[in-house]
DNA sequence: ATTATCTATAGATCTATAGATAATGC
DNA sequence: ATTATCTATAGATCTATAGATAATGC
């Protein structure tokens, strides 16, 4: 039988992945170059096409592995925790990181949602997994009478755009305001302010 | 004198600038053609180069507009309120108002903030203005010892993402969760949202 | 033999530019 | 005369494709 499927080839087709996740990260997928994917990586631009037959479906590639990974790590994370108001702690501290530790992949999302008609027709294609993630956790703990009656969605919008723009935006805000998105002490900072926006959102208005 | 700069071509100009603006928040300055620009205003594509030297001109104008007209609204909301978190209320406010308003500003911003290297070199050039609003309101608040300690990039990154994310995610989060962001009384919601978070914020946890 | 990579080039697309022409206002 | 718009085209870029060639594993 010929289906050992897994040979060399794999290094490299996981080499241009992460190339081309920081290519589109850093321009978008129009002005992307796969010329600049293939340096990145250390061969010549068509040989890309033995891996991924064209530039959207590289593209493809790339979005699906990063809300795959996001999804495998904020389940590992949800793990570690059982009542309300920790699960939905633990899924926004893990956006949080996941962001800080693959800024490509946080630029990637924000892309995502500034575009108008993404995906063709299906613009939760790979993103969907995110978005079940965070309305199990929040309605578990509506249900459960924990939290006030809030939507998922609204919690994405305020608290949960949070950790991608903490993360985009580290640069973007010129030179005398600029940070580091990693260091331990201004992410700590954000957490921090991450978890009382999160306590305020679900449990009401309590002042 | 010959100094009479504001005849028929203003109408043109201003045409051309709205058509880009919401050219280029749909699919991106890279992936936008002005050939659709100029379709959308009625002319032909070089008559575009008559205002606008070139491409990148015509984008820097959009966002040059943008955040002049961002400013503008902000400071007239924020006439209207004394005290430090009713003025904080009254800018968020205007943010999610303008985006509201005006998607294809949302947008705009949704994609500035992704970007790497924006403005080459000066990524504040226009947005400056809209970073000086929400720093001095907080820091106002936190001078008079009304706010707690917060870092004003820390604020605009976590409640200030809101209003972009609640306006650019509307048709992006699937077909079963789309909304409308216009409509008033998912609005009122979503505003009601952010003024406990934006209280959560600078009020510390008084849990 | 199969897998992987390369050279060379066709084809598509878009911006920018040159230069002509039409419309407008004194 | 000045202002505004058009036609036509050069030039730059990038992706996709065809087809050759090299490297690897039985």
């Amino acid at each position: 039988m010929k289906l050992n499927r897994k040979p060399r080839g794999e290094v490299t087709r996981q080499a241009i992945l992460e190339a081309a996740e920081l290519v589109f990260a850093e321009v978008g997928y129009a002005a992307a170059r796969l010329e600049d994917v293939a340096e990145a990586v250390g061969i010549r631009r068509p040989s890309i096409v033995y891996y991924f037959s064209s530039k959207q479906e590289l593209y493809d590639a790339v979005e699906a592995d990063i809300f795959a990974d996001l999804h495998a790590f904020s389940q590992a994370r949800l793990k570690q925790a059982d009542a309300c108001f920790p699960r939905l702690i633990a899924l926004l501290d893990a956006w949080l990181d996941f962001h800080v530790g693959r800024p490509s992949a946080a630029r990637i999302i924000q892309r995502l949602v500034a575009d108008v008609t993404p995906r063709q027709g299906n613009p939760v294609q790979y993103s969907n997994s995110a978005l079940k993630d965070i309305e199990a956790v929040v309605n578990e703990g509506v249900a459960a009478g924990q939290f006030v009656d809030i939507s998922p969605i609204q919690l994405l919008n305020s608290v949960g755009a949070g950790a991608l723009f903490y993360v985009c935006n580290a640069g973007q805000v010129g030179e005398n305001r600029r940070y580091d998105p990693a260091d331990p002490a201004e992410l700590a900072r954000f957490r921090a302010l991450l978890h009382r926006l999160a306590a305020a959102a679900v449990r009401g208005d309590r002042r």
